[in-house]
DNA sequence: AAATTAAATATGACAAAGCATATCAGACCA
DNA sequence: TGGTCTGATATGCTTTGTCATATTTAATTT
């Protein structure tokens, strides 16, 4: 079996952002080009990094995040179902601007935590 | 003048971060190389993102900011006021529980966004 | 319908930076 | 003085990120 030692963190993105990025840049109508143009990153560059290929630094991908109208936040755990909430919210049908954009937000879905001890207290 | 064509994002993470990452951990009374081991990382990285040297791929910073307890997420601008609002009441002086953590979260402070033209109307 | 043209995305090779291993300098204590 | 524990530094390997090019897809013309 190939039971890795190490799990080398993700290896990509969790699709949901993926996707996140995708449709809020197709949304727009923007190219890949067009909003690498706009960011200051290459075309080459999202493309790896929505199909995937690679994992972006913190400020890249804080960059397109940004460009995309949205932001990283560095949430407490016990706020992220609260937050979580509020984002799903936004996006209601009621607004119709933004009824586009699926699940937007970097989920716990990818990740396996299962292997987490879970710490200590606070 | 020293005209930029090219801003090169960062340089590091945002002061803001790398000071919550800094305190969560001396909070839990964990060194930079306990950190490490518990979260896969060497004590040289941990050292080198805190001191601001080197800006961490996304899943780097993801790994570190939950076994610290917290998550990163893609929040639509329009509700990063309230998110932050949220999470200042909830390391407020009633819960003594998180008292000592500082500001946490990737606040826009350090990015000068100023040469940026802030033309993100969707 | 086939060919041609153009645009959007994906693929390859090189340079830059993250990240790992080993080591070092300082602080603290026995 | 030695020993241990802390964070920082030096050297290589791996991956990101850039430049140039190929492949796919769609629209237009004949």
């Amino acid at each position: 079996m190939t039971k890795h030692i190490r799990p080398l963190r993700l290896g990509a993105l969790p699709e949901g952002m993926r996707r996140a990025l995708r449709g809020a840049r197709e949304k727009r109508g923007w190219t890949q080009r067009e909003l690498a143009s706009r960011v200051g990153l290459t075309q080459t560059h999202i493309s790896g990094i929505e199909s995937g290929k690679i994992v972006p630094r913190y400020d890249t991908l804080l960059e397109l995040v940004r460009i995309l109208d949205h932001d990283l936040l560095m949430v407490p755990r016990a706020l992220v179902p609260v937050v979580q909430s509020l984002i799903r919210d936004h996006m209601q049908p009621d607004h119709k601007d933004d009824g586009e954009e699926r699940a937007l937000y970097a989920d716990d879905a990818d990740n396996e935590e299962s292997s987490e001890e879970p710490r200590d207290e606070v």
